[in-house]
DNA sequence: TTGCTAGTTGGCTATATTGCCAAATAGCAA
DNA sequence: TTGCTATTTGGCAATATAGCCAACTAGCAA
């Protein structure tokens, strides 16, 4: 029954909901490589700081970051190092989207 | 530079939108077992119907399900297979989030 | 043809999300 | 203290999402 593994998908409903932006896609990718202060992440993001502290936020109630604050500035990390290998599988789907619109344009053309 | 990258994250983006919601994910559960026609998710879900159905165009525009017309019923099937595992991290993000809050009850009752 | 079942689509309202600006907060240094 | 920088939060408008009902389409059978 649904109502049996509701709250379960709620919760992962939501962790999947934190990641499905491109800016947030962009953090997650980014601390992969090392921590980052919201400057940093602002500046490359090119958005205005509060909207870059809101996906942070985000990512941080979703569980996938954590903060230090250092100073006056605040440094964020990737919390959940298994995020990347998950990414595989959202790329097959996209690949399987690009061959299948090959393969249309194949047979317009020909 | 995120605008080079920008394109890419946001077809990612638009395919974990697509999982990122109860309903969708309990199908995909479903049709990680067997195939199954627009009816018989109705049911499971316990929504109406054009709801059940809307939820199926989301996850056939990701490309994450096919659809099959057989007689009057339509029988969607998991177009990606690697969803399942695809899981995992998010569980472990789950996971991370019940200890922490196991620990946090820890301190208030100590 | 009519009638029944299965599914999709349009329209609507309620709610959520996004991103900006402005204001508030915090750390540090003069 | 004042001033500067870094960040968060509130508020707002624009847009997107969700779920219902109603209407429409398609297949099948009498």
């Amino acid at each position: 029954m649904y109502s049996k593994r509701k709250k379960h998908l709620e919760a992962r409903a939501k962790v999947l909901k934190a990641l499905a932006h491109p800016s947030r896609l962009f953090i997650i990718e980014e601390l992969e490589k090392a921590e980052r202060c919201v400057c940093e992440l602002t500046e490359m993001i090119g958005a205005d700081v509060s909207t870059v502290s809101k996906h942070l936020s985000v990512l941080k109630q979703a569980g996938l970051v954590i903060d230090d604050k250092r100073g006056n500035q605040v440094f964020y990390q990737l919390r959940m190092p298994c995020i990347l290998n998950f990414f595989s599988c959202v790329e097959s789907v996209l690949e399987a989207q690009l061959r299948e619109q090959a393969a249309l344009l194949e047979t317009v053309h020909s």
